[in-house]
RNA sequence: GGCGCGGUAGCCAAGUGGUAAGGCCGGGCUCUGCAAAAGCCCCAUGCGUCGGUUCGAUUCCGACCCGCGCCUCCA
């Protein structure tokens, strides 16, 4: 069956499929900027894209994933500037930074993972290509891309441009860019902006003078590069549908002549915390690492963030994050029945033959079906949970298959069990006051092993009793 | 104003023209010296409001109310 998605463009939900003429299902997502630690909004779309990837990859259709670097731009600059570092050097930092955090969220390695700085050359080509096309001006050393020269401008976001609200100054009131003055109308944006001294030592040799690429220009460049003129889907948050994705379009298509850039537009809605909107002034911008300092595991913070339809926003809470963690241990405790049953251990809870089409789905046949129908992960989940809590009886034939389709579908989502929490170390005067307790309990002597385990919870322990001993827990 | 998304139990969240998956929380039970954990059971005559179509609508149509996002560089 393959994976159904709907696409912003035409607004239907349309198979995933490779073209006629294909090998390779080209998927192209842009990327992060690289000036700062990535946020939990961020990953919530790059983990949606990964699990998209997933879903095609289980269903055997071959993936080339590329996700781009966004490694020069305003931000990135002025923060490079601002830490007294080269930008190369300031990029490599949060890129290394940003890779770790997706290693941990169990997020697979783009194929190709270009760097926007890497790829001025591609950059200016397209730009020359635009303006000798008569789709671009140069202004004042800058070049801008002429919307009007592309008459089905705006079909991505279905955005009639000439009703474009024309505005002179930006939502804090202040007036915009200079460059505003340089561009001819309002809709046009810039493909190549000229040197300015707030750039420093960021500059590029061009045509029109040394300067360094605008923002959209990169992805069209890059998805050129690396997909080709044309390939099969094209992704990112709802927010870069316009103007961003929608500049990529008309671009791309007016450089190459030829319509259709990507064939499948995949939009992931934002998310929000604790029912507000995510923004730094209100300091709810979580990282991955201020969760995981709050005791949460990064497979919690994956399932949180799945846990909601990709097109519907996601309120991301603390309790949503306890939630994750109930889910996964029965996850975890359902699997090791069915393991069990099946007559195997953890170590082979493994999918090694994902991709292949004939492997067995068992009774997860519904769970990956539900997947299918529009990247429905809630959907899945539940069907995972129904069939952890139903009472049939399965023979241990029947349990091989149900664990092959239950790592399957865990796999597809990236889920990844029976990790190892850290136990938080005792300090050794609630050790010493565990280990009397049980003594006291092995003495039989009840009244102050009651005592003793009335003591450690004063001290913020709570002691847990298992057949063969005992652990030490915090709160 | 334009474009788009959503309103389903205490919370989160699927879904369907034929009478509401699942998770969390809560309640009960079993087990356990206690506690915790775990297992089992229970938990929406109801799906924003009002009309319409229909034998039948939460699901289709219309209107309305409410919340949210984007509208030039935020995933």
């Amino acid at each position: 069956m393959p994976v159904f998605l709907h696409d912003t463009m035409s607004r239907e939900t349309r198979p995933l499929l490779l073209r006629p003429d294909s090998r390779v299902f080209g998927m192209y997502c842009c990327g992060p900027t690289v000036y700062g630690p990535a946020h939990i909004g961020n990953f919530r779309t790059f983990i949606l894209q990964d699990v998209l990837r997933r879903a095609l990859e289980t269903d055997g259709l071959p993936v080339k994933h590329v996700r781009n670097i966004t490694d020069v731009d305003d931000k990135t600059i002025k923060g490079s500037i601002a830490a007294g570092l080269p930008l190369t050097e300031f990029t490599r930092g949060w890129t290394n930074k940003f890779h770790h955090d997706c290693a941990a969220l169990g997020l697979l390695r783009p194929h190709v993972e270009p760097s926007a700085v890497a790829h001025i050359p591609q950059q200016v080509e397209m730009i020359r290509s635009l303006v000798d096309r008569g789709h671009a001006y140069v202004s004042a050393g800058s070049v801008y891309f002429k919307v009007c020269t592309c008459p089905d401008y705006g079909k991505l976001s279905r955005i009639d441009g000439s009703q474009l609200r024309s505005q002179s100054t930006n939502s804090a009131g202040e007036a915009n860019d200079a460059d505003e003055y340089d561009r001819e109308s309002i809709r046009d944006f810039a493909l190549w902006k000229a040197w300015s001294p707030e750039d420093g030592a960021n500059r590029w040799a061009s045509p029109w003078g040394e300067g360094r690429p605008g923002w959209h220009i990169e992805c069209s460049a890059m998805s050129l590069a690396h997909l080709g003129v044309t390939f099969d889907l094209h992704g990112g948050g709802v927010d870069l549908c316009f103007p961003h994705h929608e500049n990529e379009i008309a671009q791309s298509e007016c450089a190459t002549g030829v319509k259709g850039f990507a064939g499948h537009w995949f939009h992931s809605a934002h998310l929000m915390v604790e029912g507000d909107k995510m923004s730094k002034s209100k300091g709810n911008l979580y990282t991955l690492d201020q969760l995981v300092e709050k005791g949460f595991t990064p497979m919690e913070v994956r399932y949180a963030l799945i846990a909601g339809h990709y097109r519907t926003p996601l309120n991301f809470t603390f309790e949503g994050l306890e939630n994750a963690r109930s889910a996964i241990g029965k996850l975890e405790r359902f699997a090791d029945r069915l393991l069990q049953a099946a007559g195997f251990t953890r170590t082979d809870f493994v999918p090694p033959k994902v991709q292949e089409p004939t492997a067995a789905w068992g009774r997860f046949a519904p769970a990956w079906e539900a997947l299918c129908q529009d990247l429905n992960v809630p959907g899945c989940l539940g069907q995972i949970f129904s069939v952890a809590g139903s009472k049939d009886e399965v023979t241990p034939a029947q349990a091989r298959q149900d664990v092959c389709g239950l790592a399957r579908i865990l796999w597809t989502l990236g889920l990844t069990l029976f990790q190892e929490r850290k136990a938080e170390e005792a300090p050794p005067a609630v050790a010493e006051l565990g280990a009397r307790r049980w003594a006291a309990k092995q003495a039989k002597d009840f009244a102050t092993a009651d005592r003793l385990r009335q003591e450690l919870a004063a001290l913020g322990w709570t002691m847990v009793d298992r057949k063969d001993g005992y652990d030490l827990k915090k709160g």
